[in-house]
DNA sequence: GAATTAAGTAAATCATACTCACTAAGGCAG
DNA sequence: CTGCCTTAGTGAGTATGATTTACTTAATTC
C-alpha cells in the first residue's frame, strides 16, 4: 500500500504564490525573534521550501527584509495621498499627516520596528530604495509646511526640516514602549498634543486668546456696572 | 644571533591597562566598519592579543560594545549637572540641555551612532544598563520642565514626556545625516532654533508685558468704577 | 620558593548565511 | 504526442566569525 521510501512529492508553485508565502513567514519569524534571530531555515521551512529556494527569489535575507518594508511604505504614502485629499489649511494637514503616520504605526508596529533598527542606521541606507521612499514620504510633510509659510498661516522662519524632524522623530521616541510591546497609544489623543506643542509654536500667533479674555473681563464689568446702576 | 623560531615573547599587561587597549582598539573597529562588520579578531590584533584573551575581559561582543557606551553616557551625565549649575529659568534650562546634548554628539558621532543603531533598538535594551543610564539622562530634562511647568513659566496642560520625547527624538532625526558622515552641524543655531520651535509652544505667552500692564489699567479702571459704585 | 592567581594562547567547535551542481515539473512548439 | 526549455526546487556543501576549551606561563603572595 504505501511505498516505504516515498520521496515526498515536490510541491512547485507559480512565482508570486510562493514570494508571497516566503514573506508572510518572513514577516511572521522577523517579528517573533527580530531580524538577526531570525533564521533562514526556519522562514524556509515555515513557507513549505528548502533554504537554497529563498535565493532564488532574493537575492540575501537583507533583500528580503527590503522588499517587506518598501510594501509597506508604498501603502502608507498612498494612504497620505488619499486622506489629505480635501484637507483645508496647514495646521489641519499637518494634524491628518501625524494622525495617520501614528494609525500605519498602529497596524503594523512589528514592521515599522524593522524599520527603525534594521535599515534605517545601516551605513549603506542611503542608497536604498527604501530611503527614496522614505524621503517621499517625510516630503509630504515639508511640501505642508512650506504652503503653510507662504499662505502667512506658519511663521515665515519656521524651518520645515526642523519641522519633519521633530514631528518624525518626536514621534518615533514616543511610540518606542508601544514598539517593544510594552504599552498601547492613543492615536487621537497623541496626534492632537503633538500637533498643539508643535503649531503653537510655529502658527503665526493669533494673540486671540488674550483678546478674548480682555473682551470677557470687560463685559463682566460692564455687567457689575449695568446690574449696579440699574439696581440702584 | 637570532634565535630562529624566535617565540614572540607574550607581552603581559595589567587588567585596567589591557582593557583600556580593548576599548581603544574596538571604539576603532566599530568606527571604521559599524558594530557587525567589525570582527573580534581585527579588535584583538589592534589590541595586541588574541582573540581569546577578549574574553577573559568581556563577556562577549556586546558587553564590549556596551561598556564603551556606558563610560560616555557616565560622561555625558557629569556635563548635564555641571553645565546646568547656575542656569535659571525654564527656557535656559531647556537651551543649555539642548545645546549640551548636540555638543556631546558632535563630540563622538561615532558612539551616538552605536547608541542609536546598536543598542536602543534592542529586544532586552529595557533590561540593560544602559537603558538605566538614558533614563537618568531624558529625567534630567523631563525635571526642569515639571519645575517649569510648576513656577507658571510652563503652560499647566504641557506633558514633560512628549517634551522628552519631541526634543530628543528631534535630535536624533535632525543630527542622522551629521552621524552618517554626510553634514556637519550647527550646535549654537540648531539649539536656537529647536529651543525657539519648542519653547513658543510651550511657554506661557507672555503676549507682552503690553497685554499685561493693558489688562493692568483695565482693572485699575473696573476697581475705580467698582468704588465710585459703591461709594456712590 | 612553593602555591596561587591571573594574563595569555592555539586550536577546536558551532552556528548560520549563502553557493553549487544538480533534478524534474509542466508549458509550449512542432 | 513528444521532446525541449525554462525555472521551481533540492541536498550537500563552503565560508566566516563568535565563542569555548584546555592548556601555558608570568607575576604576586606568604
Amino acid at each position: 500500500m504505501s511505498p516505504s521510501p516515498e520521496k515526498r512529492a515536490v510541491v512547485r508553485l507559480p512565482r508570486a504564490e510562493r514570494m508571497h508565502q516566503i514573506e508572510s513567514a518572513a514577516r511572521k519569524l522577523f517579528h517573533k525573534h527580530g531580524y538577526t534571530a531570525a533564521r533562514i531555515s526556519e522562514i524556509a521551512a515555515d513557507a513549505g521550501i528548502s533554504e537554497a529556494a529563498i535565493y532564488k527569489f532574493y537575492s540575501n535575507k537583507r533583500d528580503l527584509l527590503h522588499t517587506l518594508l518598501k510594501d509597506w511604505y508604498m501603502g502608507m504614502l498612498d494612504d497620505f495621498y488619499e486622506k489629505l485629499e480635501g484637507v483645508e489649511g496647514a495646521r489641519n494637514r499637518i494634524k491628518v499627516i501625524i494622525w495617520q503616520h501614528l494609525k500605519s504605526i498602529r497596524e503594523c508596529p512589528d514592521l515599522c520596528r524593522l524599520f527603525y533598527s534594521e535599515v534605517r542606521s545601516m551605513p549603506d541606507y542611503y542608497d536604498t530604495e527604501l530611503y527614496e521612499l522614505n524621503r517621499r514620504y517625510t516630503l509630504v510633510l515639508v511640501d505642508v509646511v512650506k504652503t503653510g509659510i507662504a499662505s502667512g498661516e506658519l511663521r515665515p522662519d519656521t524651518s520645515s526640516a526642523l519641522v519633519r524632524d521633530v514631528i518624525f522623530g518626536g514621534i518615533e521616541h514616543r511610540v518606542t514602549p508601544f514598539l517593544m510591546g510594552r504599552s498601547d497609544i492613543d492615536i487621537d489623543e497623541m496626534s492632537t498634543q503633538l500637533c498643539d506643542l508643535v503649531c503653537q509654536g510655529i502658527c503665526t500667533p493669533d494673540a486671540g486668546q488674550d483678546m478674548d479674555r480682555l473682551m470677557a473681563r470687560l463685559e463682566r464689568v460692564a455687567d457689575r456696572l449695568d446690574g449696579k446702576t440699574k439696581g440702584g
